[in-house]
DNA sequence: TGATTATGTTACGTAGCCTAACAAACAAAT
DNA sequence: ATTTGTTTGTTAGGCTACGTAACATAATCA
């Protein structure tokens, strides 16, 4: 994750510990009560009165009603207040160019999507214009009770690199070349693999997990790995870079080149593969994969073998970020992973090649890669709101 | 790291969160002067007079001496004291046991090595019996002076799997085959490279570094990873278990048993197909790794092109990993991991294949493991004296 | 209409830090 | 040898962010 912009302040900014530590429970949980959140954070009452005065001068909490339990006097709900203000998410992808404007909580207060003119492959210019028009757009219709706009994050095809990672040789920087965003408001990059990885994390399959590795395949492939519940990013923002291991490699085989498995594994070498091997008496060729996936559902045989030869290539893979990294966990997105056809295939190569791991598919749609900035996106403007997490 | 035996008290202890800072910093820094740590840790005179008194009052600290300024009152100069104890740290090796006696803050008391009668692939009953053998002839000679023992750390020959991980199909335990330690004394495991790991990041090239990974190139091949400053174990325990990555692969090539790089890049597998295609007239074909890098160094061709292969074949490995974690840093170990003959070639094929890292050679010698998991039963028992570290 | 229970506030105590001021110990200047 | 200035360490006292105890408030239940 690569941050633009403001310096911001970090750490102390007058709040108490026990002020920021409400303020970021309620970040987390969307809302909760008074009593709630002395139990969950070990606060006494009068601390969480003190604490909640401090917020409310800022209007960083909302009183939004009140809850009867079985007896006893009802008790004070409460969220993140107007002040807390609001953040833009966008998922600039290789088809569309997905927006939600949400508060820090995640509360959705509204959404565009653009599709793209064609099929980008890589991060460029027609990429970049969207998405200025877009956050422009939804820039002009800010209500004022949304607050103020705390952080943009994007969501890029591209490689992106922390701050004090090794910035050459990236894409990430096309973004702005018709995209300027206000001066004052911090930009948050990431790359949308990792994008996605995270929402496996806080919305998906992956949650409440500490490790997990999230494996996208489609058009290309890429992987993104949480550790510790943290996002790896890698110091040429590189981690999970899958197409650049090693292929072919054998007794006899050596690379010749840098990410020969991405032209391999993709979608497109995959279908010239199967129409290579189509036999002249099976019925017409699967244009995409897509249609290769419906017919070896339907049972077809050539289209069933090329299905499994990919899952056990996909599956050698696994294997082999299981044997790096021992995630514990591992879930298919993508097109050609959230198939149910490969997953067995997957499984069945993954284990026996490394070592006990969940493999599972991911069952978020395709706002994935847009919940996931929006979540990197809302806690960066938390930690500049209220002060960098305790951990 | 596996933890066996007293459960331990963790966080609250009574001593205030200055105290505990100061005796984490003499604990990683070793002696400090009084302004020298207020300085460090932020903390006035006054409180650093209280802590110091704290921490005096359990014999956890000691004055060494003065040291004198320019100008101006001397300055008191402190240590550990001698209730904060020593630990025991073997390193469980192929070839050899190791043992290190030492304080909290690694001031060696005492050593050992014992030479095992011939050497031992994996772990079992002739490394158990030594353990038990050197650690029950050092704890005989304890001095008193060198306070309670707070820990016994072993590096062992095997996968360790932490305490919330799987430990199904592991080999640890078999070092309590024949050694069982004192029921009171926090016993902590961890396998050997990653120990080694560990020994770079505390003394040797990757010194101060968040993040790396260090791969022990000899008679197996293996590595570990350190990211955040913290070593990865994996739910297995098998994070850089690189001899399970996929090989054979490749466009015609699926990987058909677990583990084939294990024998593809170990010593053995290399001198085999060095004789099958040693040429007649090139002289003797060398015996073992040791005579081939002489061989080669000397200008032998045929042990050249041998050397350059493997040093390509491990170049593939690094740039695979480089692919999934992103490290910044490689640092090569191991009797072929350190020849300076086959750096370049790591270099060239690594960062031709991903992306742009530091490869270094380690310049640790055999004491590297037994360092490394010093340095973890260091960090256990400071943990169980006065808490977890805050981060 | 109490009795009971949960919530929130007020009053007050305390731990753990700070600053200010002073005492002690030193080198360098007089 | 005395004075001066500097650094170190201690004493005194204050402040902040918590806590507990007690009370006020608001609900259910009998």
């Amino acid at each position: 994750m690569k941050v633009a912009g403001v310096s911001g302040q970090v750490g102390r900014n007058g709040f108490t510990s026990s002020a920021r530590a409400v303020f970021r429970m309620l970040f987390s949980e969307g809302q909760a009560t008074r009593p709630q959140l002395c139990e969950a954070l070990g606060l006494s009452r009068p601390t969480m009165s003190s604490s909640m005065a401090e917020l409310d001068r800022f209007g960083y909490v909302e009183k939004i009603g009140e809850i009867q339990g079985a007896v006893g006097r009802k008790a004070a709900m409460y969220r993140l207040g107007e002040n807390a203000g609001h953040i833009i998410s966008v998922d600039a992808g290789s088809t569309h160019v997905r927006l939600r404007v949400s508060t820090l909580d995640r509360r959705l207060l509204h959404h565009r999507t653009y599709r793209l003119s064609s099929s980008q492959r890589y991060l460029g210019d027609e990429i970049s214009v969207a998405v200025a028009e877009e956050i422009e757009a939804s820039r002009q219709l800010t209500e004022k009770t949304w607050g103020p706009l705390r952080a943009i994050g994007i969501a890029l095809p591209s490689r992106v690199v922390a701050d004090d990672g090794d910035a050459r040789m990236t894409r990430q920087e096309q973004i702005f070349s018709h995209f300027t965003p206000p001066s004052d408001i911090p930009v948050v990059l990431e790359n949308n693999v990792n994008c996605a990885a995270i929402a496996e994390h806080s919305h998906g399959i992956a949650k409440g997990r500490q490790d997990f590795a999230y494996v996208q395949v489609g058009l290309k492939i890429g992987m993104g790995i949480v550790l510790r519940g943290q996002l790896l990013q890698g110091r040429n923002g590189a981690a999970g870079e899958i197409s650049h291991i090693a292929f072919p490699f054998g007794p006899n085989a050596l690379p010749a080149n840098a990410a020969e498995l991405e032209y391999y594994l993709g979608s497109e070498a995959l279908m010239a593969r199967v129409h290579q091997a189509w036999p002249a008496d099976a019925g017409t060729a699967p244009q995409d994969t897509a249609h290769l996936l419906t017919l070896a559902k339907d049972g077809n045989e050539s289209a069933n073998a090329a299905v499994e030869r990919h899952a056990g290539d996909i599956g050698a893979v696994v294997a082999t970020c299981i044997s790096i990294v021992d995630p514990g966990l591992v879930v298919l997105g993508g097109g050609i992973g959230t198939s149910p056809l490969i997953l067995p295939h997957v499984r069945e190569m993954a284990n026996r090649l490394s070592y006990p791991t969940e493999i599972q598919s991911s069952t978020l749609g395709a706002d994935a890669t847009v919940l996931g900035i929006e979540k990197l996106a809302a806690e960066h403007a938390c930690n500049l709101l209220i002060g960098e997490s305790p951990e």
